[in-house]
DNA sequence: ATATAGTGTGTATTTATTACACTATCATAA
DNA sequence: TTATGATAGTGTAATAAATACACACTATAT
């Protein structure tokens, strides 16, 4: 059975759900199968892992691929191992996220690979039929960084170096899929102290100026500790 | 090199950390490993992964051979995959944890398995030099508890069905590592509303007798979506 | 009878969360 | 030039939650 792999270097793959944000709405980045199972299907990128790469290495490997950028957040998420999951047997996959600055992005061409067709941002609102259980695995990571903003600096992973508070958020607005209170969101945001006021100010189509802040990496860490929460 | 594996049914292991709580104090069950590698070294029970059965499947049973039960509660942790934390290459072990209710245990023999020369309880701030990398596991096991039950309601997992108060408390500050303060506790605890008043009360060796207590089920998913915290 | 070990209880203070509405600025269209 | 629309930015009062803190009671053992 496994000689009908392809790329047969191990007996498990990794899949990653990358995540980005843009004008509002949260997307993530699916391939078009090339290879088949489910050739022509919409999926996660992902790949059998090499037995002489760690899973992160095989994953980092992924997110160049698929973005022409390294040092992008990452983090493991889950690992699926149902028996009906993959059509070729009992295939494993070590699932992770990873957090992507679309505006990264925008100079960068999208590198295709030969098991990919194409590859396509979707709103998470708005997802096609997924092959394997990769719809399963992305609901799992949504839930995860739900949670996971709430208590680790994640979400700036998502913006670019330079934001407003309002991209900020309509970012946990977009995550937590609900409104949150204008006012009370700064008073909080500010108050952690994790933020630092620029000089400078970003303007939109037709509306004032805002001002622009950025992460304070010297007390990053602090946040780790706390819960941020929003009741509205 | 994968034919000098023992029981060679997959190419990836499972590892679980089995907590309890007794007398105050939260320890892991290790086995003496009869098998090399690390033959003679405390280890964590885990075993290779048949190619029919599902990670969860076979980590219930691992559980059931080390402890005669089933039905205790479980949950995967993470994934790992370093290229040395194994001597005969590769070998990628999906970890999990699981709480047991340790009085569950009293009248039920400890079955050993062949590939343990035996099984005993450790608290966990006074642990033997581990195989592989399971040191790291019960690491990172630790981590997930704390947090984990600050947010919900596993605590009681680890508890009798019939607590007391004082029981709960220990436990948590066993996992916290830290003191909490009596009346704070309570009022909190008794605020969540997910505690049933038994009329029944436990006596100690040279003490007053205790309230007990037991979770009510009918509230308890309530409380996953709360935080739990105490400062002290 | 006395010492010991553990149970159970209340209040005041501080801090965090929540609810809520208007003005200023800029860009565009009339 | 003026009006309109879209967005930025700001404060306070009410409520709820977290925190700090100490003593009296009971059962048992000596």
């Amino acid at each position: 059975m496994q000689a009908n792999l392809p790329h047969l270097q191990s007996t498990f793959t990794t899949d990653c759900v990358i995540f980005g944000f843009h004008e509002g709405a949260l997307k993530v980045l699916l391939i078009e199968r090339n290879e088949y199972p489910f050739k022509g299907w919409w999926a996660l990128p992902g790949f059998f892992v090499d037995h002489s790469e760690t899973i992160d290495d095989a994953v980092k490997r992924i997110l160049y691929e698929h973005t022409g950028l390294r040092g992008i957040f990452m983090e493991q998420l889950y690992t699926f191992g149902d028996l009906k999951r993959h059509p070729q047997g009992r295939i494993i996959t070590v699932a992770y996220y990873a957090l992507l600055r679309l505006d990264d992005l925008k100079s960068q061409p999208e590198p295709v690979t030969d098991y990919a067709r194409q590859a396509v941002w979707h709103p998470l609102d708005d997802l096609p039929e997924l092959a394997f259980d990769h719809r399963h695995i992305i609901d799992k990571a949504i839930q995860k960084i739900r949670r996971k903003i709430s208590y680790s600096p994640i979400a700036f992973e998502l913006l670019p170096e330079k934001f407003t508070l309002t991209q900020l958020q309509q970012l946990y607005e977009a995550i937590w899929g609900r409104k949150l209170d204008k006012r009370n969101f700064r008073k909080k945001m500010l108050n952690y102290n994790i933020l630092k006021e620029l000089p400078e100010f970003q303007r939109g189509v037709s509306y004032r100026a805002a001002r622009l802040y950025k992460l304070d990496k010297r007390k990053y860490a602090k946040v780790f500790q706390n819960e941020l929460t929003f009741s509205r």
